[in-house]
DNA sequence: TAAATCATGTAAGCAGTTACATGATTTC
DNA sequence: GAAATCATGTAACTGCTTACATGATTTA
């Protein structure tokens, strides 16, 4: 059971989606790609923390909407209180050129930084969307940690937050630069 | 040529180091185990983009102390110039956790919380520290693109500025807890 | 006296990426 | 008419982690 198998427990936890789904979905928090996804899915329904539901399609494979099952809650919840999380891996191609960002003329360092601006702001435009989605359901509150979003919730709050931070501190690089 | 390859030499271009050191001061931005550093090196030096001078000690193991060359400064040069930077990949078992915490009792959720609080204030402490030496140093300014530190000294700021941000998060996050 | 630090290296295995494979439907 | 989206899977390869290997010096 590595990591990946508890991020994939973790969402499914909240409802059930296929595997297609769970790729885009965990891009946020947990990335993944799909021939990575899929086999594990198929090794976890094997040792019954997954179901699936086969929906039958014409002209595309047929879709398998996996739940979690009790034993794969169970599992989760103890990995969740029980075991300490690693300590977290960032690898950004971004900042290995920060890093010798001075072999670069001003006006490409300048290219640099507002090339990663654009991408916080795609990045951003897309979080404030899901909130405001989340947000817009105000049948029982967000904030309440016996809610199915919650996790969810503040896990977007976090990020956008960071986003946020970031590109102040990207229009503070800018105005160093000559 | 890997991102890994490219960070080491993002380092020695700023001053000649050893595998050893290399190792610990790449923590900040760039994760590898010495295992995967010590081979690396060895390539990247039979590639001409570094070279090493060996120091003889007495009961430890020679000391490699290794510096880029003018190929190798050329190769990273045209790296960050011409070459998109990959988007970044992060993978944190807290998140992962925290998109399922509604699992965990409050006070359990408040454990995980005030974990990753501690875990921040290190990380903060040694982040401060850093910054406090770069700073004393005020024989040329750290604010302009041609000063060496220039790049290194923006990202500790990005990085403080970052921990902090999180930091204000979390403790959002547990005053919503019951 | 036990643990941490200094210092480098290899081997085995697991995790993750890229490429191959298929093909209808929808959007630009 | 091309590109993106939906939808799943396997094979080959590269990247990364864990374990093995050694051993003196320094710190708690």
């Amino acid at each position: 059971m590595n990591a990946l198998s508890y991020a994939l427990l973790s969402m499914l936890n909240r409802k059930p989606f296929s595997g297609y789904d769970l790729k885009k979905l965990m891009e946020l928090f947990w990335q993944a790609k799909h021939s990575q996804i899929y086999p594990l899915l198929t090794k976890l329904e094997k040792d019954e923390l997954l179901t699936f539901e086969l929906i039958s399609q014409s002209g595309k494979p047929d879709k398998k909407i996996y739940s979690i099952t009790d034993k794969g809650v169970a599992a989760l919840k103890k990995w969740i209180v029980d075991e300490p999380a690693a300590i977290p891996v960032m690898r950004d191609e971004f900042l290995v050129k920060l890093y010798a960002i001075g072999l670069a003329d001003p006006e490409t360092a300048r290219r640099i930084f507002e090339e990663r601006l654009i991408a916080k702001k795609v990045t951003i435009a897309r979080l404030q969307k899901e909130i405001n989605l989340m947000e817009a359901q105000k049948d029982d509150s967000l904030t309440d940690i016996t809610n199915k979003q919650f996790g969810r919730y503040l896990l977007y709050k976090r990020k956008l937050r960071l986003e946020e931070e970031e590109i102040e501190w990207v229009h503070w690089a800018i105005s160093l630069l000559p």
